[in-house]
DNA sequence: ACCTATTCATAATC
DNA sequence: TGATTATGAATAGGT
Protein backbone atom coordinates (compact mmCIF):
# COMPACT_ATOMS: atom_id res chain seq x y z
CA UNK A 1 0.00 0.00 0.00
CA UNK A 2 2.70 2.12 -1.34
CA UNK A 3 4.37 2.79 -4.22
CA UNK A 4 6.74 -0.27 -3.42
CA UNK A 5 6.22 -3.31 -0.72
CA UNK A 6 8.16 -3.01 2.65
CA UNK A 7 9.13 -5.73 4.38
CA UNK A 8 8.53 -5.29 8.35
CA UNK A 9 11.71 -3.96 9.78
CA UNK A 10 12.81 -1.59 11.73
CA UNK A 11 13.45 1.52 8.91
CA UNK A 12 17.13 2.59 9.33
CA UNK A 13 16.45 6.02 8.11
CA UNK A 14 15.47 8.17 11.43
CA UNK A 15 13.84 10.68 9.51
CA UNK A 16 12.32 8.32 7.19
CA UNK A 17 11.07 6.52 10.75
CA UNK A 18 9.82 9.32 12.24
CA UNK A 19 7.63 9.94 8.60
CA UNK A 20 6.40 6.98 8.64
CA UNK A 21 5.75 6.99 12.40
CA UNK A 22 3.17 10.14 11.76
CA UNK A 23 1.43 8.83 9.09
CA UNK A 24 0.64 5.29 10.60
CA UNK A 25 0.33 7.13 13.76
CA UNK A 26 -2.60 8.77 12.16
CA UNK A 27 -3.90 5.56 10.28
CA UNK A 28 -4.23 3.45 13.30
CA UNK A 29 -5.44 6.12 15.67
CA UNK A 30 -8.21 6.40 13.19
CA UNK A 31 -8.90 2.66 12.57
CA UNK A 32 -9.01 2.33 16.44
CA UNK A 33 -11.93 5.16 16.38
CA UNK A 34 -13.66 3.38 13.52
CA UNK A 35 -13.17 -0.28 15.59
CA UNK A 36 -14.94 1.70 18.59
CA UNK A 37 -17.70 3.35 16.74
CA UNK A 38 -18.72 0.27 14.22
CA UNK A 39 -18.46 -2.14 16.41
CA UNK A 40 -19.41 -0.91 19.92
CA UNK A 41 -15.83 -1.50 21.01
CA UNK A 42 -14.31 0.33 23.84
CA UNK A 43 -10.59 0.47 22.75
CA UNK A 44 -7.46 2.00 24.50
CA UNK A 45 -4.90 2.78 22.30
CA UNK A 46 -1.21 4.25 23.85
CA UNK A 47 1.93 4.83 21.36
CA UNK A 48 5.40 6.02 22.88
CA UNK A 49 7.70 7.02 19.53
CA UNK A 50 11.09 6.11 19.41
CA UNK A 51 11.85 9.68 20.83
CA UNK A 52 9.78 8.92 23.95
CA UNK A 53 6.86 10.90 23.18
CA UNK A 54 3.31 9.88 24.32
CA UNK A 55 0.26 9.46 22.00
CA UNK A 56 -3.01 7.97 22.71
CA UNK A 57 -6.41 7.21 21.95
CA UNK A 58 -9.55 5.84 23.76
CA UNK A 59 -12.82 5.77 22.81
CA UNK A 60 -13.97 6.34 26.25
CA UNK A 61 -11.41 7.44 28.34
CA UNK A 62 -7.73 6.36 29.29
CA UNK A 63 -8.68 5.59 32.99
CA UNK A 64 -11.35 3.81 32.03
CA UNK A 65 -10.23 1.54 30.11
CA UNK A 66 -6.81 1.05 31.69
CA UNK A 67 -9.04 -0.13 34.86
CA UNK A 68 -11.16 -2.50 32.88
CA UNK A 69 -7.94 -3.47 31.79
CA UNK A 70 -7.07 -4.53 35.24
CA UNK A 71 -10.16 -5.89 36.40
CA UNK A 72 -10.36 -8.30 33.29
CA UNK A 73 -7.14 -9.14 34.31
CA UNK A 74 -7.69 -10.21 37.44
CA UNK A 75 -8.61 -13.47 37.39
CA UNK A 76 -6.18 -14.86 40.20
CA UNK A 77 -6.22 -14.61 43.93
CA UNK A 78 -8.72 -18.03 44.57
CA UNK A 79 -9.56 -17.55 48.05
CA UNK A 80 -9.25 -14.40 50.73
CA UNK A 81 -11.95 -12.27 52.58
CA UNK A 82 -12.43 -9.10 51.40
CA UNK A 83 -12.45 -10.79 48.11
CA UNK A 84 -15.95 -11.82 48.40
CA UNK A 85 -17.12 -8.32 48.38
CA UNK A 86 -15.10 -7.53 45.80
CA UNK A 87 -16.51 -10.27 43.95
CA UNK A 88 -20.05 -9.23 44.56
CA UNK A 89 -19.48 -5.71 43.53
CA UNK A 90 -18.20 -7.19 40.33
CA UNK A 91 -21.11 -9.37 39.64
CA UNK A 92 -23.07 -6.45 40.70
CA UNK A 93 -21.22 -4.11 37.99
CA UNK A 94 -21.84 -6.67 35.18
CA UNK A 95 -25.85 -7.65 35.92
CA UNK A 96 -25.92 -3.89 35.57
CA UNK A 97 -23.74 -3.73 32.77
CA UNK A 98 -26.23 -6.40 30.95
CA UNK A 99 -29.32 -5.01 32.19
CA UNK A 100 -28.13 -1.77 30.27
CA UNK A 101 -26.96 -3.09 27.17
CA UNK A 102 -30.50 -5.00 26.91
CA UNK A 103 -32.02 -1.91 27.75
CA UNK A 104 -30.22 -0.12 25.00
CA UNK A 105 -31.26 -2.43 22.62
CA UNK A 106 -34.62 -2.14 23.39
CA UNK A 107 -34.69 1.74 23.23
CA UNK A 108 -32.69 1.93 20.03
CA UNK A 109 -35.91 -0.10 18.67
CA UNK A 110 -38.08 2.08 19.83
CA UNK A 111 -36.30 4.97 18.07
CA UNK A 112 -36.53 3.00 15.26
CA UNK A 113 -33.34 1.99 14.78
CA UNK A 114 -31.79 -1.61 14.81
CA UNK A 115 -34.01 -2.81 13.58
CA UNK A 116 -32.12 -5.92 11.43
CA UNK A 117 -32.89 -8.92 12.73
CA UNK A 118 -36.58 -8.62 13.78
CA UNK A 119 -39.09 -10.54 11.98
CA UNK A 120 -42.83 -8.87 10.71
CA UNK A 121 -44.23 -9.94 14.02
CA UNK A 122 -41.80 -8.34 16.55
CA UNK A 123 -41.61 -5.39 14.05
CA UNK A 124 -46.05 -5.26 14.93
CA UNK A 125 -45.42 -5.48 18.06
CA UNK A 126 -43.06 -2.77 18.46
CA UNK A 127 -45.77 -0.57 16.14
CA UNK A 128 -48.74 -1.29 18.29
CA UNK A 129 -46.59 -0.20 21.14
CA UNK A 130 -45.31 2.77 19.68
CA UNK A 131 -49.10 3.76 18.67
CA UNK A 132 -50.40 3.20 21.99
CA UNK A 133 -47.82 5.44 23.52
CA UNK A 134 -48.20 7.88 20.81
CA UNK A 135 -52.08 7.89 21.91
CA UNK A 136 -51.44 8.60 25.53
CA UNK A 137 -49.01 10.77 24.77
CA UNK A 138 -51.23 13.05 22.52
CA UNK A 139 -53.74 12.97 25.25
CA UNK A 140 -51.57 13.91 27.73
CA UNK A 141 -50.51 16.63 25.76
CA UNK A 142 -53.93 17.84 24.58
CA UNK A 143 -55.06 17.73 28.27
CA UNK A 144 -52.11 19.75 29.34
CA UNK A 145 -53.01 22.56 26.51
CA UNK A 146 -56.78 22.45 27.83
CA UNK A 147 -55.92 22.58 31.34
CA UNK A 148 -53.88 26.02 29.78
CA UNK A 149 -56.49 26.92 28.36
CA UNK A 150 -59.25 26.63 31.45
CA UNK A 151 -56.42 28.73 33.45
CA UNK A 152 -56.17 31.79 31.51
CA UNK A 153 -60.14 31.39 31.35
CA UNK A 154 -59.97 31.69 34.36
CA UNK A 155 -57.91 34.55 35.25
CA UNK A 156 -60.07 36.01 32.18
CA UNK A 157 -62.77 35.99 34.35
CA UNK A 158 -61.23 36.91 37.58
CA UNK A 159 -59.85 40.09 35.22
CA UNK A 160 -63.72 40.07 33.62
CA UNK A 161 -65.17 40.29 37.57
CA UNK A 162 -62.69 43.12 38.29
CA UNK A 163 -63.83 44.85 35.49
CA UNK A 164 -67.54 44.51 36.59
CA UNK A 165 -66.41 45.84 40.17
CA UNK A 166 -64.71 48.63 38.98
CA UNK A 167 -67.61 49.85 36.17
CA UNK A 168 -69.74 49.73 39.31
CA UNK A 169 -67.43 52.25 40.99
CA UNK A 170 -67.59 54.15 37.57
CA UNK A 171 -71.36 54.55 37.54
CA UNK A 172 -71.56 55.04 41.33
CA UNK A 173 -69.13 57.90 41.18
CA UNK A 174 -70.47 59.32 37.62
CA UNK A 175 -73.83 59.00 39.13
CA UNK A 176 -72.49 61.01 41.90
CA UNK A 177 -71.44 63.64 39.64
CA UNK A 178 -74.55 64.04 38.25
CA UNK A 179 -76.22 64.75 41.38
CA UNK A 180 -73.48 66.98 42.59
CA UNK A 181 -73.49 68.59 39.09
CA UNK A 182 -77.94 68.96 39.81
CA UNK A 183 -77.06 70.46 43.23
CA UNK A 184 -74.42 73.15 41.58
CA UNK A 185 -77.26 74.17 39.08
CA UNK A 186 -79.65 74.40 41.57
CA UNK A 187 -77.84 76.35 44.12
CA UNK A 188 -76.52 78.73 41.06
CA UNK A 189 -79.87 79.16 39.69
CA UNK A 190 -81.06 79.94 43.61
CA UNK A 191 -77.94 82.32 43.59
CA UNK A 192 -79.87 84.32 40.55
CA UNK A 193 -76.00 83.79 38.99
CA UNK A 194 -76.20 83.81 35.34
CA UNK A 195 -73.41 82.51 34.04
CA UNK A 196 -73.03 79.72 31.45
CA UNK A 197 -73.25 76.67 32.84
CA UNK A 198 -69.65 74.48 32.06
CA UNK A 199 -70.53 70.98 30.52
CA UNK A 200 -69.79 67.85 32.33
CA UNK A 201 -67.36 66.50 30.04
CA UNK A 202 -66.18 63.66 32.43
CA UNK A 203 -69.93 62.41 31.78
CA UNK A 204 -69.84 62.63 28.14
CA UNK A 205 -66.60 61.13 27.78
CA UNK A 206 -67.49 58.11 29.77
CA UNK A 207 -70.72 57.95 27.73
CA UNK A 208 -68.46 57.47 24.43
CA UNK A 209 -66.23 54.55 26.64
CA UNK A 210 -68.86 52.67 27.47
CA UNK A 211 -71.01 52.57 23.86
CA UNK A 212 -67.29 51.54 22.16
CA UNK A 213 -67.06 48.59 24.88
CA UNK A 214 -70.55 47.66 24.23
CA UNK A 215 -69.87 47.18 20.91
CA UNK A 216 -67.07 43.92 22.03
CA UNK A 217 -70.55 42.79 24.68
CA UNK A 218 -73.77 42.31 22.21
CA UNK A 219 -75.67 39.86 24.94
CA UNK A 220 -75.02 41.98 28.59
CA UNK A 221 -76.04 39.14 30.78
CA UNK A 222 -75.56 40.59 34.11
CA UNK A 223 -77.40 43.13 36.04
CA UNK A 224 -75.08 46.22 35.31
CA UNK A 225 -77.23 47.79 32.73
CA UNK A 226 -75.06 50.30 31.05
CA UNK A 227 -71.33 50.16 32.21
CA UNK A 228 -70.24 46.02 32.15
CA UNK A 229 -66.56 45.25 30.83
CA UNK A 230 -66.12 42.66 27.91
CA UNK A 231 -65.85 39.10 28.51
CA UNK A 232 -62.58 37.31 27.95
CA UNK A 233 -60.99 34.45 26.68
CA UNK A 234 -61.65 30.90 24.63
CA UNK A 235 -65.50 29.77 26.15
CA UNK A 236 -64.85 25.62 26.48
CA UNK A 237 -67.75 25.52 28.31
CA UNK A 238 -70.45 28.19 27.91
CA UNK B 1 -11.81 -0.26 1.20
CA UNK B 2 -13.94 -3.79 0.51
CA UNK B 3 -16.95 -4.43 -2.02
CA UNK B 4 -18.68 -0.89 -0.79
CA UNK B 5 -18.13 2.33 1.13
CA UNK B 6 -19.36 2.32 4.02
CA UNK B 7 -20.16 5.36 6.42
CA UNK B 8 -18.47 4.88 10.21
CA UNK B 9 -21.59 4.50 12.38
CA UNK B 10 -22.48 1.82 14.62
CA UNK B 11 -23.53 -1.20 12.57
CA UNK B 12 -27.16 -2.07 13.38
CA UNK B 13 -27.06 -5.65 12.78
CA UNK B 14 -25.59 -7.77 15.57
CA UNK B 15 -23.86 -10.54 13.48
CA UNK B 16 -22.32 -7.83 10.82
CA UNK B 17 -21.35 -5.75 13.51
CA UNK B 18 -19.17 -9.11 15.40
CA UNK B 19 -17.58 -10.06 12.08
CA UNK B 20 -16.64 -6.78 10.91
CA UNK B 21 -15.13 -6.53 14.96
CA UNK B 22 -13.02 -9.43 14.64
CA UNK B 23 -11.97 -8.82 10.86
CA UNK B 24 -11.25 -4.92 11.74
CA UNK B 25 -9.28 -6.03 15.46
CA UNK B 26 -6.92 -8.35 12.93
CA UNK B 27 -6.27 -5.66 10.69
CA UNK B 28 -5.70 -3.17 14.16
CA UNK B 29 -3.82 -5.55 15.72
CA UNK B 30 -1.40 -5.75 12.69
CA UNK B 31 -0.97 -2.46 12.20
CA UNK B 32 0.25 -1.77 15.57
CA UNK B 33 2.26 -4.47 15.24
CA UNK B 34 4.02 -3.00 12.03
CA UNK B 35 3.96 0.40 13.75
CA UNK B 36 6.50 -1.27 16.67
CA UNK B 37 8.09 -2.79 14.24
CA UNK B 38 8.99 -0.11 11.57
CA UNK B 39 9.01 2.74 14.03
CA UNK B 40 10.72 1.05 16.93
CA UNK B 41 7.94 2.23 19.13
CA UNK B 42 6.58 0.62 22.06
CA UNK B 43 2.58 0.27 21.26
CA UNK B 44 -0.17 -1.16 23.72
CA UNK B 45 -3.69 -1.62 22.32
CA UNK B 46 -6.70 -2.62 24.33
CA UNK B 47 -9.79 -3.67 23.00
CA UNK B 48 -13.57 -5.04 24.76
CA UNK B 49 -16.06 -5.90 22.56
CA UNK B 50 -19.48 -4.89 22.99
CA UNK B 51 -19.72 -8.51 24.81
CA UNK B 52 -17.17 -6.87 27.25
CA UNK B 53 -14.62 -9.52 25.89
CA UNK B 54 -10.83 -8.47 26.27
CA UNK B 55 -8.53 -8.32 23.60
CA UNK B 56 -5.21 -6.68 24.08
CA UNK B 57 -1.50 -6.72 22.19
CA UNK B 58 1.57 -4.84 23.11
CA UNK B 59 5.07 -4.56 21.72
CA UNK B 60 6.45 -5.02 24.65
CA UNK B 61 4.04 -6.19 27.80
CA UNK B 62 0.90 -4.46 28.81
CA UNK B 63 2.21 -3.62 32.22
CA UNK B 64 5.33 -2.05 30.91
CA UNK B 65 3.15 0.02 28.53
CA UNK B 66 0.47 1.21 31.52
CA UNK B 67 3.34 1.68 34.01
CA UNK B 68 4.98 3.73 31.27
CA UNK B 69 2.10 5.68 30.09
CA UNK B 70 1.13 6.49 34.34
CA UNK B 71 4.39 7.90 34.60
CA UNK B 72 4.41 9.90 31.32
CA UNK B 73 1.42 11.06 32.67
CA UNK B 74 2.40 11.73 36.58
CA UNK B 75 -0.29 9.52 37.90
CA UNK B 76 0.04 6.56 40.02
CA UNK B 77 -1.92 3.82 38.92
CA UNK B 78 -1.96 1.38 41.52
CA UNK B 79 -3.89 -1.16 39.46
CA UNK B 80 -3.97 -3.98 42.16
CA UNK B 81 -4.45 -2.10 45.16
CA UNK B 82 -7.94 -4.37 46.82
CA UNK B 83 -8.96 -1.46 48.57
CA UNK B 84 -9.55 1.11 46.60
CA UNK B 85 -10.50 -1.58 43.50
CA UNK B 86 -13.26 -2.18 45.97
CA UNK B 87 -14.19 1.57 46.21
CA UNK B 88 -13.79 1.45 42.24
CA UNK B 89 -16.46 -0.83 41.81
CA UNK B 90 -18.53 0.08 44.27
CA UNK B 91 -18.48 3.70 42.14
CA UNK B 92 -18.90 1.70 38.54
CA UNK B 93 -22.20 -0.18 40.02
CA UNK B 94 -23.48 3.55 41.16
CA UNK B 95 -22.88 4.90 37.93
CA UNK B 96 -24.58 2.09 35.89
CA UNK B 97 -27.06 2.19 38.35
CA UNK B 98 -27.76 5.62 37.61
CA UNK B 99 -27.59 5.21 33.89
CA UNK B 100 -29.78 2.08 34.33
CA UNK B 101 -32.31 4.31 36.27
CA UNK B 102 -32.19 7.29 33.79
CA UNK B 103 -32.60 4.71 30.48
CA UNK B 104 -35.62 3.20 32.36
CA UNK B 105 -37.02 6.69 32.72
CA UNK B 106 -36.37 7.47 29.02
CA UNK B 107 -37.73 4.32 28.12
CA UNK B 108 -40.92 4.49 30.18
CA UNK B 109 -41.92 7.38 28.68
CA UNK B 110 -41.15 6.14 25.08
CA UNK B 111 -43.71 3.75 26.04
CA UNK B 112 -46.29 6.03 26.95
CA UNK B 113 -46.02 5.95 30.80
CA UNK B 114 -44.73 8.18 33.50
CA UNK B 115 -45.53 11.37 31.76
CA UNK B 116 -46.45 13.56 34.35
CA UNK B 117 -43.91 16.28 35.05
CA UNK B 118 -43.32 16.81 31.27
CA UNK B 119 -44.20 19.75 28.99
CA UNK B 120 -46.14 20.39 26.19
CA UNK B 121 -42.87 20.97 24.10
CA UNK B 122 -41.19 17.92 25.50
CA UNK B 123 -44.55 16.13 24.65
CA UNK B 124 -44.25 16.98 21.25
CA UNK B 125 -40.77 16.42 20.78
CA UNK B 126 -41.58 13.03 22.35
CA UNK B 127 -44.35 12.52 20.02
CA UNK B 128 -42.40 13.31 16.75
CA UNK B 129 -39.88 10.50 17.69
CA UNK B 130 -42.59 8.46 18.16
CA UNK B 131 -43.70 9.29 14.67
CA UNK B 132 -40.03 8.89 13.03
CA UNK B 133 -39.42 5.61 14.56
CA UNK B 134 -43.09 4.35 13.58
CA UNK B 135 -42.19 5.63 10.08
CA UNK B 136 -39.16 3.51 10.21
CA UNK B 137 -40.93 0.32 11.96
CA UNK B 138 -43.17 0.33 9.05
CA UNK B 139 -41.21 0.85 6.50
CA UNK B 140 -38.57 -1.83 7.28
CA UNK B 141 -41.75 -4.30 8.11
CA UNK B 142 -43.03 -3.66 4.41
CA UNK B 143 -40.08 -4.11 2.79
CA UNK B 144 -40.23 -7.17 4.86
CA UNK B 145 -43.05 -8.06 3.13
CA UNK B 146 -43.17 -7.20 -0.12
CA UNK B 147 -39.52 -8.98 -0.35
CA UNK B 148 -41.41 -12.38 1.11
CA UNK B 149 -44.15 -11.42 -1.60
CA UNK B 150 -40.96 -11.01 -4.67
CA UNK B 151 -39.50 -14.63 -3.06
CA UNK B 152 -42.96 -16.15 -3.06
CA UNK B 153 -43.13 -14.47 -7.09
CA UNK B 154 -39.71 -15.62 -7.84
CA UNK B 155 -40.63 -19.43 -6.44
CA UNK B 156 -44.06 -19.48 -8.26
CA UNK B 157 -42.28 -18.28 -11.74
CA UNK B 158 -40.02 -21.24 -11.04
CA UNK B 159 -42.83 -23.66 -10.98
CA UNK B 160 -44.56 -21.89 -13.49
CA UNK B 161 -41.40 -22.56 -15.89
CA UNK B 162 -41.37 -25.99 -14.52
CA UNK B 163 -44.80 -26.67 -15.97
CA UNK B 164 -44.55 -24.91 -18.88
CA UNK B 165 -41.76 -28.01 -19.82
CA UNK B 166 -44.12 -29.79 -18.69
CA UNK B 167 -46.63 -29.14 -20.61
CA UNK B 168 -44.17 -29.05 -24.22
CA UNK B 169 -43.22 -33.02 -22.70
CA UNK B 170 -46.84 -33.65 -22.52
CA UNK B 171 -47.31 -32.01 -25.89
CA UNK B 172 -45.03 -34.00 -27.77
CA UNK B 173 -46.18 -37.19 -26.14
CA UNK B 174 -49.29 -36.83 -27.36
CA UNK B 175 -48.33 -35.69 -30.67
CA UNK B 176 -46.21 -38.88 -31.19
CA UNK B 177 -49.16 -41.13 -29.72
CA UNK B 178 -50.94 -39.35 -32.47
CA UNK B 179 -48.46 -39.88 -34.47
CA UNK B 180 -48.95 -43.73 -33.50
CA UNK B 181 -52.39 -44.06 -33.28
CA UNK B 182 -52.75 -43.01 -36.96
CA UNK B 183 -49.54 -45.57 -37.91
CA UNK B 184 -51.49 -48.08 -36.23
CA UNK B 185 -54.35 -47.28 -38.37
CA UNK B 186 -52.94 -47.61 -41.40
CA UNK B 187 -51.24 -50.52 -40.59
CA UNK B 188 -54.63 -52.43 -39.22
CA UNK B 189 -56.46 -50.71 -42.55
CA UNK B 190 -53.59 -52.26 -44.68
CA UNK B 191 -53.12 -55.73 -43.48
CA UNK B 192 -57.75 -55.44 -43.93
CA UNK B 193 -58.08 -56.51 -40.45
CA UNK B 194 -61.93 -55.46 -39.59
CA UNK B 195 -61.43 -54.70 -35.86
CA UNK B 196 -63.61 -51.73 -34.32
CA UNK B 197 -60.47 -49.28 -33.23
CA UNK B 198 -60.30 -48.42 -29.52
CA UNK B 199 -60.97 -44.25 -29.16
CA UNK B 200 -57.86 -42.67 -28.23
CA UNK B 201 -58.78 -42.49 -24.58
CA UNK B 202 -55.30 -40.24 -23.32
CA UNK B 203 -55.85 -37.97 -26.12
CA UNK B 204 -59.55 -37.10 -24.57
CA UNK B 205 -58.43 -36.75 -21.18
CA UNK B 206 -55.62 -34.39 -22.18
CA UNK B 207 -57.72 -32.74 -23.25
CA UNK B 208 -60.22 -32.25 -20.64
CA UNK B 209 -57.54 -31.18 -18.63
CA UNK B 210 -56.25 -28.74 -21.00
CA UNK B 211 -59.67 -27.04 -21.07
CA UNK B 212 -59.64 -26.99 -17.15
CA UNK B 213 -56.18 -25.39 -16.52
CA UNK B 214 -57.16 -22.71 -19.62
CA UNK B 215 -59.86 -21.23 -17.39
CA UNK B 216 -56.41 -20.08 -14.83
CA UNK B 217 -54.91 -18.62 -17.46
CA UNK B 218 -57.13 -16.06 -20.00
CA UNK B 219 -54.57 -14.40 -21.38
CA UNK B 220 -51.25 -17.11 -23.16
CA UNK B 221 -48.61 -15.41 -24.02
CA UNK B 222 -45.93 -18.12 -24.87
CA UNK B 223 -46.06 -19.92 -28.00
CA UNK B 224 -47.60 -22.78 -26.63
CA UNK B 225 -50.48 -22.82 -28.41
CA UNK B 226 -53.01 -25.37 -25.93
CA UNK B 227 -51.08 -26.41 -23.13
CA UNK B 228 -49.95 -23.38 -20.91
CA UNK B 229 -49.64 -23.96 -17.39
CA UNK B 230 -51.86 -21.44 -14.35
CA UNK B 231 -49.47 -18.44 -14.04
CA UNK B 232 -48.94 -17.93 -10.38
CA UNK B 233 -48.64 -14.99 -7.33
CA UNK B 234 -49.28 -12.09 -6.71
CA UNK B 235 -47.83 -10.01 -9.54
CA UNK B 236 -46.27 -6.99 -8.48
CA UNK B 237 -44.19 -5.60 -11.21
CA UNK B 238 -46.25 -6.86 -14.23
C1' DA C 1 2.72 19.18 3.11
C1' DC C 2 0.97 17.28 -1.16
C1' DC C 3 0.69 13.74 -4.92
C1' DT C 4 -0.13 9.24 -6.94
C1' DA C 5 1.12 4.47 -8.06
C1' DT C 6 0.77 0.69 -5.61
C1' DT C 7 -0.20 -2.39 -2.01
C1' DC C 8 -3.35 -3.58 1.49
C1' DA C 9 -7.58 -4.03 4.27
C1' DT C 10 -11.92 -5.26 4.16
C1' DA C 11 -17.27 -5.33 2.78
C1' DA C 12 -19.91 -8.31 0.54
C1' DT C 13 -20.80 -12.86 -0.69
C1' DC C 14 -20.96 -17.68 -0.44
C1' DT D 1 -16.24 -19.77 11.23
C1' DG D 2 -13.17 -19.59 6.64
C1' DA D 3 -12.25 -18.49 1.85
C1' DT D 4 -12.82 -15.38 -2.10
C1' DT D 5 -12.86 -11.16 -4.55
C1' DA D 6 -13.96 -6.43 -6.02
C1' DT D 7 -13.28 -2.14 -4.24
C1' DG D 8 -11.96 1.71 -1.53
C1' DA D 9 -8.33 3.10 1.83
C1' DA D 10 -3.68 3.52 3.36
C1' DT D 11 0.61 4.61 2.38
C1' DA D 12 5.73 4.47 0.21
C1' DG D 13 8.28 7.11 -2.29
C1' DG D 14 8.85 11.21 -4.56
C1' DT D 15 8.38 16.60 -4.98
Amino acid sequence: MGRGKIVIRRIDNSTSRQVTFSKRRNGIFKKAKELGILCDAEVGLVIFSSTGRLYEYSSSSMKSVIDRYGRAKEEQQPVTNPNSELKFWQREAASLRQQLHNLQENHRQLMGQDLSGLGVKELQTLENQLELSLRCIRTKKDQLLIDEIHELNRKGSLVHQENVELYKKVNLIRQENVELYKKLSETEAANEVNQDSRPPYNFVEDANVHVHLELNLPQPQNSIEHTAPPKLGLQLNP
